[in-house]
RNA sequence: GUAUCUGUAGCUUAACUGGAUAAAGCAUUCCCCUCCGAAGGGAAAGAUUGUGGGUUCGACUCCCACCAGGUACACCA
């Protein structure tokens, strides 16, 4: 039971009052923890709050199990009651650091649930751009949040590979292959990234020439049909070249980004179940006949009316989703799906859910559609680089070029045996740190020259404090002790650092049930805040408390690691 | 137009979901490397939390009105 439990706990042991509140004070100097029972129930018996907070302080001081880790309790201000930690519980908490290695900070809040979640999702034959990469981080880290809260998760990606999209894609490449007198099965001979780069221009050509022309316009669309129903074999050449070229393009992204998927979903498979559905429910009375169209009132609900099966009869995305919902559910029986996508689409999924809780009610049950915020571009010096929408990869190359720099700078670089690696770790770093950093939801203007800053409020600050901690834990010995005496005297500055430690818990569950992922950025920058100042303050190789202090440092390391690890982050040792 | 989200220091964001003197990072100004990693540390300065009401011991947080911006609103995903 944690330090906040056992206030609430023994304040239930003596009053009845549900609504209260114990939390950490702002203000150090008031305290670790602080509650204000005595303001709620001065408020329901009339009475003055300090008066009650003083009785309630009397109360709580003979309770012994709040004896043992508290040693100060007193009544302040408008009538809160503050509470101080003896230095011991803060010291044992550190042993629990080093010895829980990679599962301290590790709960229960969802043990044993099963949580699908679908992110990413990038379309072949489309360009991944910067928007896929902040699905990714998002994605990838309510993941880890999730399974550190005990369930089991199925990472999923859903990814459309048919559609009008495709058609203007191939189109796009038909033309192009034309023009260069070329067959497709030349583009083999290009390196995968310029392939999929000019497969991202072709579908470009074909969208704008799809607006512009209704000449291409018709082109395309009786291509649609024509992909859909595989019956030109030089399509389907093309079309099957193309879809695994992007797949493959995909796996590499996700490897540097660190994500693995364990079930990927096509609305090539979703499209006909989702068809079936809308038809079947069609007789039900859940859908209706429009202008040709097969539609979902949602005015009904107070939500908006969508399109399910259009007039061509052909299925749109929100009857695949339909189907996809179902098909989640027979590769991996969840009790919990989650979708996270850019939060422009959240009309839409409100509507999606209320259609499939008329079809299975039960699974738009267990449903959640997480909205994130889109990534505004403000252009600055490093986009200019192409000229044009910045890709993910591009984004990520942009960012290694200025870590690079700044490794020769400091010279650090000579020491660094797997620089390349070392250099993408700390540039996909910086990247997701700058995603996650903010509450969800919340647009992110995306400044290259401010957003990407490897100082401060930052993934490399994090990374920097790590292989720091690393640095000085090496040159101690790299010792591994808990055997420290934990009624020992500290010092400020030590106090200041494992005090803050002792909240790692509390953090990660805190941000595992919001699926909050900037809760732990804030945390971490706090931490390696403390860890920078307790180290200009505090020798630790060579000082009387040597072992003491290389435990904290130690400790520092595994929960940055830890954290960071939540986040999607990798930690290197030399940067 | 309707729905919905957002508005906090010059800029980008916090604020433990109603708590105490609104907290950081950039940028600006000043210090600190003969000592474990200066991608660091310390200090200064910077705010009428969009505006006006209301609810109460207590409001950035809840309610109402207004102002400004984003997004979505029938066959794209």
């Amino acid at each position: 039971m944690d330090l906040t439990d056992q206030i609430r706990q023994a304040i239930s042991d003596i009053y009845d009052v549900p609504d209260f509140v114990v939390e950490h004070p702002a203000d150090e100097n008031k305290g670790d923890l602080a509650s204000n029972v005595a303001m709620v129930l001065a408020k329901r018996e009339r009475v003055n709050p300090l008066e009650k907070a003083k009785e309630i302080v009397d109360r709580l001081k003979e309770s012994e199990q709040l004896k043992d880790n508290f040693s100060k309790i007193e009544v302040a201000g408008p009538g809160f009651i503050n509470f101080w930690v003896k230095d011991k519980f803060y010291l044992g908490k550190l042993k629990e650091v080093i010895e829980g290695k990679n599962d301290f900070g590790k709960n229960l809040d969802r043990n044993k649930e099963r949580v699908i979640i679908e992110f990413t999702d990038p379309n072949p034959f489309k360009v991944f751009h910067i928007g896929h990469l902040m699905s990714n981080a998002i994605g990838e880290s309510l993941s880890r949040l999730i399974e550190f809260s005990g369930a089991r998760v199925c990472r999923a990606c859903y990814q459309g590979d048919v559609g009008i999209h495709v058609a203007k894609a191939i189109w796009g490449i038909k033309e192009m292959l034309d023009e260069q007198n070329q067959k497709i099965d030349q583009w083999e001979d290009i390196p995968l990234d310029k392939r999929v780069y000019e497969m991202g221009r072709a579908y470009a050509r074909g969208a704008k020439e799809y607006e512009e022309s209704t000449e291409a316009k018709d082109k395309i669309e009786k291509l649609n049909k024509e992909i859909y129903q595989r019956t030109d074999d030089s399509l389907n050449t093309i079309y099957d070249l193309g879809r695994r070229w992007s797949l493959e393009y995909f796996e590499k992204i996700y490897d540097t980004l660190g994500t693995r998927f364990n079930e990927y979903f096509f609305e090539s498979d979703t499209s006909e179940r989702g068809s079936e559905l809308v038809r079947e429910f069609l007789s039900k009375g859940v859908f209706e006949e429009s202008q040709g169209a097969i539609i979902f009132n949602g005015e009904k609900y107070g939500l908006h009316t969508r399109v399910f099966i259009n007039s061509m009869g052909l299925p749109t995305y929100e009857a695949k989703e339909l189907g996809l919902a179902k098909a989640k559910f027979e590769r991996f029986e969840y009790d919990k799906s989650i979708i996270v996508t850019a939060n422009e689409i959240n009309d839409y999924f409100k509507v999606l859910i209320k259609a499939l809780s008329l079809i299975y009610p039960d699974l738009a049950f267990k449903t959640e559609h997480i909205g994130h915020g889109m990534l505004k571009l403000k252009y600055g010096k490093m986009s200019s680089r192409t000229g044009e929408v910045v890709s993910g990869e591009g984004l990520i190359d942009d960012v290694s070029v200025e870590i690079k720099k700044k490794m020769e700078e400091t010279g650090k670089i000579k020491e660094i045996t797997d620089v390349d690696n070392v250099i993408k770790k700390v540039a996909v770093g910086a990247i997701k740190y700058s995603m996650l950093k903010q509450s969800p939801g919340k647009d992110i203007i995306f400044d290259f020259e401010t957003s990407l800053s490897f100082e401060g409020d930052s993934g490399p600050y994090l990374q920097y404090a790590y292989a720091r901690a690393i640095n000085i834990w090496e040159k101690g010995g790299r010792k591994e002790l808990t055997d420290f005496d934990i009624e020992t005297e500290i010092s400020e500055e030590e106090r200041q650092l494992i005090k803050w430690m002792a909240r790692f818990e509390e953090i990660a569950e805190a941000a595992g049930r919001n699926l909050t992922p900037n809760l732990i950025c804030s945390y971490l920058i706090e931490l390696s805040a403390r860890f920078n100042y307790f180290y200009t303050k505090c020798q630790v190789n060579g000082s009387e408390k040597e072992n003491l202090r290389l435990m904290m440092t130690l400790a520092t390391a595994q929960i940055i690691k830890n954290g960071l690890w939540l986040l999607g982050i990798e930690t290197v040792e030399k940067m």
